[in-house]
DNA sequence: CTAACGTACAACCAAATGGTTGCACGATCA
DNA sequence: TGATCGTGCAACCATTTGGTTGTACGTTAG
């Protein structure tokens, strides 16, 4: 029970790390990038206006977070991205949808109305394309 | 920052701050409790070791990244979670999914082998109970 | 062998984060 | 009316983040 401590979670840290490594463009496109192809770490810093070790720092943020993983090739280290974290953090997201339904559901029970009017949530950013659910 | 490619969508700064908004135990822990149930600010505050102000500033980054919303009542906030957000995130991340398994089909297109190996790429964190994908 | 390349890492700096305390203000209760 | 409660906000502080430059070291090319 989380009574008092949200620290409950052995690997909550490891979720923090998860998604503060998902919270910058650049780590996001570096993500997109390996997904797509392996790459080396030069040449992803070539596709960037900021300084090799800049995209180096970036490139060690994901790869702590388990997000990717660099194999040594030569003198080049080859960037390999890993989806399993990215389902993770997937699976916990529609784990706190699913809490959601549960609470309309728990509602629709009690009162056997059509529900809490279900608002909108005024959006702080544009009406979202979702491409894939 | 960020000038050469990774200019993708005009809602990468949105997308910062939702996955920051996520990237924190207690904002994780308040969104599970508000996408359960409504809860007042200082219902919230009650549940966590530290001050009142400290998690009404949780509750701010929160609501900046669109994943609650306030509305008043009386002297009270009710703080309701909306799961738009999470679905866009959630979103993402399948699309990002997507285009991994995108490399996965090109491969075997053209070698026809079984495909690249496929190493278990060593997970910084717990083999993952994956909930609901 | 020597030079250039790819990578890693340390030191440094400005800005953001996450916490604190204190105060102001409207709503509620006695 | 006056005290108290719930909330928001500002000021402050320590730590982290995201960027820089510079340096070191193994690998590859001439």
């Amino acid at each position: 029970m989380v009574a008092r401590s949200p620290q409950a979670g052995p690997d909550e840290a490891a979720l923090d790390a998860l998604f503060h490594a998902l919270a910058d463009a650049t780590r996001r496109d570096i993500l997109r990038r390996t997904l797509h192809a392996e790459a080396t770490v030069s040449e992803l810093a070539a596709a960037y206006d900021m300084s090799f070790a800049a995209v180096q720092k970036h490139v060690v943020v994901l790869e702590t977070a388990g997000l990717i993983t660099k194999t040594a090739a030569g003198r080049t280290r080859r960037v390999r991205a890993c989806p399993d974290q990215l389902a993770r953090a997937r699976g916990l997201l529609s784990q706190l949808e699913a809490l959601w339904r549960d609470r309309f559901d728990r509602l629709e029970e009690l009162l056997s109305t059509p529900a809490e009017a279900s608002e909108p949530c005024p959006s702080p950013s544009p009406p979202i394309p979702n491409s894939s659910p």
